[in-house]
RNA sequence: GGGGCAUUAGCUCAGCUGGUUAGAGCGCAGUCCUGAUAAGACUGAGGUCCCUGGUUCGAAUCCAGGAUGCCCCA
């Protein structure tokens, strides 16, 4: 058959987009998924991402780590569907056309027309599908992106109010209020990514600290500490004066201690007192006061105090101190100005404690009419002075000042945001706050701290969901509210819908979003009036997380399937989805179906830039993908990616680090798989005769790779199977680096040499089976390379690795004994090589012996087995084994100077000459007392090991190199024998050089002379046939009588040497 | 302000439940080897294991506090 034939120049680009097309023209993907359809299943669900804009980096990390687990598990045998699904909802969609057709706020959007406006929205959310597209294709993602599921059909819609109205039916809908990000001149809510957008730095705004006076008799009443004729009040600090008159509440940290003091802190001179916390006294107050008592925060709870401005009706008992758990003393006074209205932690508060809400200041930001408050109709910021000199005036305030800190601006109008209480649907995600908990047990999360870390911590610290958002590109809440009686009737289906009574407004093929579904309506079933929908749209992440039910179209369609995909074996997405998909999906699950949504998950980190610093636009730092894809291939962007570091760690990416993954692992793999094929074809060799010979006849070192290659894919697979991809990877990267850098280059000469004997043959079968199978393990990882391999290997037609089966471990062909057998071999190498560096003599001089000293039984018995190696690798007659160190080293003791000088005095030159009368055998005696850290006796006297000092020296005619307890020694006499030897050597070697100038090829055989004075005469009478055989040569006498393709005279060792090579015509 | 994660050689990262002298790859310098040759081998330089305390016979590892970076939340 013979095999393409490989350059070991490649460009792996280049290879990569000829897979890709061997990938379309035969379909792979498609039939990897059918040759699997009756396998058991293995469930994986893809996370939705937005079309609306093009992917970067960090898609291409996601994408790649979803891709591996189905490739490998499909390997494994077991069928993977893939869906692809497109996020298409949600404001940001919304803010992309807004800015498009240049509307500003909302009543603009309503002036353009919601049709018109929902329109673009449907047409941008597919704008870069052909981006997301190209670039899944060439990272080699396998995903079905033919039949996507998309969250604005109307099939996913309606399975949307499916679980809504499930939901509803368990009474878990709620309407309240929740408190939003809100723009007052743009009339809208912000997301949380926007607001983000425009906080400021240094913004200026006032600090004041406010006295509330406290209701006298309900106070002394409670708390002896407070009993006094002195007006006593609470001391709060606020930055924002204008949500003064919507206070309802104090808050104080439960722990904390509080104190109370009296002085004179107003011009009127009348002494009063003020409670704030102990610890921010000093920080607060700056005239001087003493101290009445002290109090603890809890004691404080359900004082009363008098309102500033009093809005609220005493039934719903406002005015008092409560206690909040985000009460801090890092600033402030330790008390905190509750308005529920404008605050999320108010809000909070203002729930548990049933606390009325108050607003002043409606949602264009225009201060609303209250009794004495500040005029009428004004801009909230601009009613805070107002608020201060009034409060002044009524003596409720301490102090103004100034104050700089962040504060959040609209990001497109520059406004100054206000935190608004507003009505929203909720899901009542509490009630099953416990189940949420107890399910998220049984996630096997990756990294596993995200587990009880910040995705368990953000369950204990559940709130509920809102849902609804006032906009227009979104889910609609299907709730139909009856303008007579207010009755609510929530819709679960299209079916349901066309069945309510009167039906206005419907059609057929009736769009499920706004405006059109906001034109139906029917007759309340309470009262007969007319009921129209709500205007709220979903929380695009409620799409998200109904995506397993969803992309089914369950439960109107897709049922088995739901059962069978449900819970998801695998998904992946980035660390930020941990409230957000991740989030989405577990809620949604456990409320419906009490189990969570997903079995295992891989949680990635982020990625940075090459230092280290986050990636955005106006660092101008962001690595686009395909400049990486294009210089450096998919293959070394996924190989990066998987070993950089751990899935959740964040990760720096650079071209050159990319870079650095194509040198460190796929050009040593294609260099082994390059060799492995220029040879196999030179000698013909076809896998296909089957006449292997058996494993245990092969030699030790084909022994080996199998062991180790069976090794190699029991732990690949056992890491695999539990989600370390990266364990996986750096275990085959260290694999194909001993594979390149030992079994190869040991291995050369096997392939090399002319004769056909077992040995080759065993060396062919063994290389050949170690790159099929690892064209396999790497096939999740790494798919085009494998492919190329796998193809190029294997012998069947329109074949490919990724249909192939996952390779199983073979336990018989691993040999523990044979490992270490090669883990020594190394070792004792790499010793004796240093030895012989440390002894200045190169390799190419054939030495006459090697003392290798090891300790353990094991090592003993492997010591014969390994002999040739050895004596190969180190270019020595003989390797021996030897237990007795001080034949080669001797071992000299000094005093430590420093020590024993002091101690000894005059009696130290007595002592040194003592140590060196010592006897050979007494000192390493001694020396291997110190070394190993006991003490010594010497002369009858005791010394530790630290004051005395072993100095080693190699014994003459001997080198030795030594790493833990092993030792290798060489002998370093050259003989006359072994000095021609050597020269002999040294002559190969600059006659392959000079074929290689002459642009021989390797099989090319030449005709050679050699000329130079007495002693190159002798070294070529004595070693002609080994330079004959290792050159392809025939050495003639020269002649003259032919023309020589070249000609040289070199220096070798100091002796001029003539040399041609002539091209034999076979 | 709260929470999570990280910090080990110039760079990228290992270092398991505490245990000899803290490792690898890249890069740098030198030497060697070489028909895998833009590879390979050996040696060397390069470390306050972020800092400070504590626990322990013993801490890169465990605990507490702090610093810096990233992420999430307010």
């Amino acid at each position: 058959m013979g095999f393409d034939p490989v350059s070991n120049k490649v460009v792996f680009p280049d290879l990569e987009s000829e897979i890709l097309d061997y990938w379309k023209i035969n379909d792979t993907f498609k039939k990897s998924i059918e040759i699997r359809k009756n396998s058991p299943l293995f469930s994986f669900y893809e996370g939705p991402p937005t079309a609306n804009g093009t992917p970067g980096v960090h898609h291409v990390l996601s994408r790649v780590f979803k891709d591996i687990v189905p490739r490998f598990k499909t390997m494994q045998g077991f069928s993977v569907p893939r869906k692809g699904g497109w996020d298409t909802h949600g404001l940001p969609v919304e803010l992309a056309v807004e800015t498009e057709l240049d509307l500003h706020s909302k009543t603009e959007i309503e002036q353009y027309g919601v049709e018109k406006f929902n329109e673009k929205c449907r047409e941008s959310v597919f704008r870069y599908v052909k981006e997301w597209e190209m670039l899944s294709d060439r990272i080699g993602f396998w995903v079905d992106m033919d039949d996507p599921y998309v969250t604005f059909k109307n099939d996913y819609i309606e399975s949307g109010w499916w679980i809504f109205k499930e939901l509803w039916n368990k009474n878990l809908i709620y309407k309240d209020y929740k408190v939003t990000p809100h723009c007052p001149r743009c009339v809208t809510s912000l997301s949380s990514h926007e607001v983000a957008l425009g906080y400021k730095e240094d913004t200026e705004d006032p600090s004041v600290y406010i006295k509330f006076l406290l209701k006298e008799n309900e106070a002394s009443n409670k708390l002896s500490e407070l009993k006094s004729k002195i007006p006593t009040s609470l001391l709060v600090w606020t930055t924002t004066p204008w949500t003064l008159p919507a206070n309802v509440a104090i808050a104080v940290s439960k722990e904390s201690k509080y104190i109370i003091i009296e002085g004179t802190f107003s011009k009127s001179s009348e002494p009063e007192r003020l409670i704030l916390a102990e610890e921010l006294a000093d920080n607060v107050i700056n005239e001087s006061y003493k101290i009445i008592g002290t109090i603890d925060g809890k004691d404080l709870i359900g004082i009363k105090y008098e309102p500033l401005y009093a809005l609220s009706d005493p039934k719903d008992n406002p005015y008092r101190v409560v206690s909040a758990d985000f009460v801090s003393l890092s600033d402030g006074t330790g008390l905190v100005h509750i308005a529920p209205a404008y605050g999320a932690e108010d809000l909070n508060v203002g729930r548990t404690e049933n606390l009325p809400i108050i607003h002043v200041v409606d949602l264009n930001g225009a201060i609303e009419e209250f009794n004495d408050g500040p005029q009428e109709g004004l801009f909230f910021k601009e009613s805070d002075p107002l608020i201060t000199e009034h409060l002044m005036e009524k003596g409720r305030l301490l102090r103004s000042e100034k104050i700089e800190h962040t504060y959040p601006f609209c990001w497109r109008c520059d406004a100054p945001l206000l935190y608004y209480a507003k009505e929203s649907w909720y899901i009542k995600t509490t009630q099953l706050k416990d189940r949420l908990i107890e399910t998220n047990r049984d996630i096997n999360w990756h990294p596993q701290h995200i587990r009880d870390g910040r995705f368990g911590e953000w369950l204990e610290n559940n709130v509920d969901w809102a849902l609804s958002r006032e906009r227009f590109w979104g889910t609609p809440i299907p709730v139909w509210v009856c303008k007579d009686c207010n009755h609510q009737t929530a819709m679960g289906s299209l079916e349901e819908l066309k069945s309510q009574g009167n039906l206005q407004g419907f059609k057929e093929d009736l769009d499920l979003h706004r405006p059109f579904v906001d034109d139906v309506t029917f007759s309340c079933d309470n009262c007969g009036g007319t009921s129209h929908r709500v205007p709220e749209v979903m929380d695009a992440w409620f799409d998200s997380g109904a995506m397993p039910v969803a992309q089914l179209h369950y439960p109107f369609e897709g049922k088995e399937d739901f059962e069978l995909q449900s819970p998801a074996d695998y998904v992946c997405e980035g660390v930020d989805q941990t409230r957000g998909w991740f989030y989405t999906l577990h809620a949604l699950s456990v409320l419906l179906f009490d189990r969570p949504a997903y079995k295992n998950v891989v949680s990635l980190g982020h990625i940075l830039d090459e230092t280290g610093a986050k990636m955005s636009k106006s660092k101008g730092n962001i690595v686009e993908p395909w400049s990486v894809l294009d210089s450096r291939g998919a293959d070394a962007l996924r190989w990066y990616m998987y070993t950089a570091t751990t899935p959740g760690n964040p990760r720096r990416f650079s071209e050159n680090l990319v870079g650095d993954s194509v040198r460190r692992f796929l050009l040593p793999l294609w260099n082994t798989y390059s060799f492995f094929v220029t040879y196999a074809n030179l000698d013909e060799f076809d896998p296909n005769e089957k006449n292997a010979p058996k494993i245990s006849e092969r030699p030790l070192l084909d022994k080996w790779l199998i062991s180790s290659l069976n090794s190699l894919i029991s732990t690949t697979t056992d890491h695999l199977e539990n989600y370390r991809i990266t364990e996986g990877a750096r275990e085959i990267e260290s694999f194909v680096d001993q594979l390149s850098t030992w079994y190869i280059r040991r291995s050369r000469r096997r392939f090399w040499k002319s004769e056909d004997d077992i040995d080759k043959k065993s060396a062919y079968y063994t290389l050949h089976e170690c790159l099929i199978t690892l064209s396999k393990l790497l096939a999740p990882f790494t798919p085009f390379i494998a492919e190329k391999m796998y193809l190029n290997l294997s012998s069947e037609e329109n074949a490919s690795v990724h249909l192939d089966d996952w390779p199983l471990s073979v336990n018989d062909h691993i040999d523990p004994k044979i490992e270490n057998d090669v883990t020594l071999a190394m070792q004792l190498s790499s010793l004796g090589r240093a030895a012989r560096s440390k002894a200045k003599i190169k390799v190419r001089q054939p030495l006459s012996k090697a003392y290798a000293l090891v300790r353990s039984k094991d090592d003993i018995e492997s010591l014969p087995r390994i002999e040739d190696q050895l004596k190969d690798e180190l270019n020595v007659k003989s390797v021996q084994n030897s237990e007795d160190p001080n034949l080669f080293i001797n071992s000299y003791i000094r005093p430590n100077l420093s020590i024993l000088g002091p101690k000894l005095g005059k009696e130290l030159q007595g002592f040194i000459s003592v140590l060196s009368s010592l006897e050979e055998k007494e000192r390493s005696t001694i020396a291997n007392k110190i070394l190993s850290g006991s003490p010594v006796t010497i002369n009858n006297e005791q010394y530790s090991s630290n004051e005395l000092l072993v100095q080693q020296e190699d014994k003459e005619g001997y080198v030795s190199a030594q790493e833990g307890n092993i030792l290798v020694v060489i002998e370093t006499t050259i003989s006359d024998e072994l000095a021609l030897e050597g020269f002999a050597r040294d002559l190969v070697r600059q006659i392959q050089e000079m074929r290689r100038k002459a642009d021989l090829d390797i099989e090319d055989r030449i005709l050679l002379s050699i000329s130079g004075e007495k002693h190159v005469e002798k070294v070529v009478t004595n070693h002609s046939q080994y330079i004959e055989q290792e050159t392809l040569a025939k050495i003639i006498d020269d002649d003259k009588e032919y023309n020589p393709d070249l000609s040289e005279t070199i220096d070798i060792n100091g002796i001029d040497v003539s040399i041609s090579v002539t091209k034999r015509s076979n």
